[in-house]
DNA sequence: CCCTAATTGAGAAATTTTCTCAATTATAAA
DNA sequence: TTTATAATTGAGAAAATTTCTCAATTAGGG
C-alpha cells in the first residue's frame, strides 16, 4: 500500500521523503481535519526537526497527488484531510471533528436536474455534512 | 427595504453606518463573490476615506447578522456574497464567478437519509456547486 | 558508491488578519 | 434641534499565516 504511494511519487519525478512520508502518516492515522499547525506538531513527533514550510510544501504536494485534500471548516481556515477514495462525501463532526465519509453521493442526480433546471452544466460540487458523531454525543 | 436591513441593526443595539452600508451595497449590486480587496476597492469608491480593518469589520458583522455569507472558492481563500433569502445553494461560475442561486434544496431529504444511514444527526450542510454560465460560455 | 536534481531547514519577506486607541459619529433622549 | 453616550471608525502597529530564498542535504538512478 505504501509501495503503491511510492510509485505515485516516482511517476510525477517526486522524491517520497521521510518528511513528505510523515505528513501523510499522519493524517492517515488521525482521519480528521487537522490544520497545518497540528499537522507540523504531530510531524515533530515523528521526525523531530521539520520545518514548517516543509509541512506546507509536503501538504501542497499531496494535495496535486490528489492523495490529501484541502478543506474549509466553518470557522477557521485551510485544514487537510486524507484524500477519500472513489467518490465520497465527508461529514464533520462538530465536535472533535472526526471525519466520517458517506460513499452515497445523491448530487450526480442532482447535477443532472439542477443543469436541467438552470441551463447550467454543473462541473464540480462540494459538500460538506456537519454533525455530532457517536463518540461526542455519548 | 433598506429599512428592513435598519432595524436589522437596531435590534441588535448596532449603527447602521455608512460603511457597513457601503459594503451591503457593493455585495448586493456585484452579486458575486468577492475578496476582501476588491470589496474595500469598490467601498472605496463610494466612501473614499474608508480603512480595511473596517470592511474586516462591517464583513464580520454582516455575517453575524446572516445578512452575508463567507465561503471559501476553490482557489484562494475568504470571499463574501449576499446571503440568499430563504435555503439556497449557489451555484459558482468557473469563471467570473458570479453568483446565481438555486433553490431546490434537496439536502433537507438527504439530511434525513443520511442520519439513518449513518446514525449521524446531521445537523448542517455546506453545498457549493460550480459550473461555467452562459455569459462565460458565449 | 557516486551524481544530480529534488528537497529541506532556517530565517527573511510577503501577505492576511486582528488589535489598540484616540477621534468621530449614529442614535436615543431631552 | 441639541446633547449625551456608547458604538464605530481610521491609522498604524502587531500578530498570524503563508511564501520565498538559498546554501546544505538527500533520495534514487546508474
Amino acid at each position: 500500500m505504501s509501495k503503491d504511494i511510492r510509485s505515485i511519487f516516482h511517476e510525477q519525478g517526486l522524491k517520497f521523503t521521510p518528511q513528505r512520508k510523515a505528513v501523510l502518516k499522519v493524517l492517515q492515522d488521525t482521519h480528521a481535519y487537522l490544520s497545518i499547525n497540528k499537522i507540523h506538531a504531530n510531524v515533530k513527533e515523528i521526525l523531530p526537526g521539520t520545518g514548517l514550510a516543509t509541512v506546507y510544501r509536503s501538504l501542497e504536494t499531496l494535495v496535486d497527488l490528489e492523495l490529501v485534500v484541502k478543506v474549509h471548516l466553518e470557522d477557521g481556515c485551510h485544514s487537510y484531510t486524507l484524500a477519500p477514495e472513489g467518490h465520497r462525501h465527508p461529514i464533520v463532526c462538530t465536535d472533535c471533528s472526526k471525519v466520517i465519509e458517506y460513499t452515497d453521493c445523491p448530487i450526480e442526480d442532482l447535477s443532472k436536474k439542477v443543469s436541467k433546471d438552470t441551463g447550467i452544466p454543473i462541473q464540480n460540487h462540494f459538500l460538506q455534512l456537519f454533525g455530532k458523531c457517536k463518540e461526542c454525543r455519548a
